[in-house]
DNA sequence: AGAATATATAAGCCTAGGCAAATAAAGCCT
DNA sequence: AGGCTTTATTTGCCTAGGCTTATATATTCT
């Protein structure tokens, strides 16, 4: 465990205190106006593949196999199941996705990407890789790693 | 500055790298997920008082002095300037929020919390805490210092 | 097997943000 | 003053997600 400083006493367990809490330099607001630059970054990156980014979510988890249902989908990722089916009736137009009959279970689909959409998703994970190092300018791994480590504890309090 | 680990190199010096590179695992897909979950946390959170959290910015912003006009808004946060006139229709008509003619300027209107916006003011800002404070259990100060100033850099890298 | 329950998707309605065009008021230029 | 540009806000139209209800199919229970 780390050490603590001067200012703080074991009595103290919480990080933000009324006096010291200025929520425009909080982690709550920094993280919103991060996550906001980093989204319009992504989607400027994307535009050209006419791909928004919550397009660009839902394509990275089929690619993946993090999820081979529109209901999978939603629990990854908290999503309303009814703007998946839009969601996935946009993606299938657009000849990125297929919905395959289930062998087992009528009332399900398994999502596939196209050949269109697998000839797309190197171009995805470039371009989201390439924004995040544009953002991740100037940190060693060592930090970045602590970063994601910190994005995990969060998380895992949630 | 840092010294470097033996796995990382002069030449390298991007975070990710096509091998590297975990869409989920990454900074960008952690970001995104620990925003959404203080997001539904916080909307929990201010429900009682049916306030939502893209109306809860709005209020801070005001109550801070950091604009003290629609377009001031915008430019703070980036949001649409159409979406703000109607956000600001809605707290208006809360009573939350008074719009006050400037006096050299007749274009804009200076915005000011009501009595009941002040009011409630503290409120918010307790349960921003509240919330932040919840995702962060087990962070030292020092962690969460860390924390802050690296969404900072990456704010500054945008 | 039949009934009750749970799951997966879809459709309808509502709200809210993004974009573009419209309006109004300053500011500037000469 | 008159005209051009910029700034601040507003309105209309479009898109997309959230919530609720409906429908079909599985699963479970007895």
């Amino acid at each position: 465990m780390s050490s603590m400083s001067s200012t703080e006493t074991a009595t103290r367990k919480e990080v933000y205190d009324l006096k010291s809490y200025d929520p425009k330099r909080s982690i709550g607001g920094l993280l919103g106006r991060v996550k906001i630059e980093i989204g319009a970054t992504l989607d400027a990156e994307l535009a050209p593949l006419d791909i928004t980014g919550a397009q660009f979510v839902i394509l990275m988890s089929i690619a993946l196999g993090e999820a081979d249902s529109a209901c999978e989908l939603c629990k990854g990722i908290s999503y309303d199941p009814g703007a998946m089916t839009r969601m996935l009736d946009r993606l299938e137009r657009r000849g990125l996705v297929r919905r395959v009959a289930h062998p087992n279970d009528r009332r399900t689909s398994n999502l596939e990407l196209t050949a269109e959409g697998k000839a797309v998703y190197p171009k995805l994970r470039a371009s989201a890789m390439k924004v995040l190092n544009r953002f991740l300018h100037g940190f060693t791994q060592k930090e970045a790693r602590q970063l994601e480590s910190f994005l995990q504890r969060m998380l895992e309090n949630g």
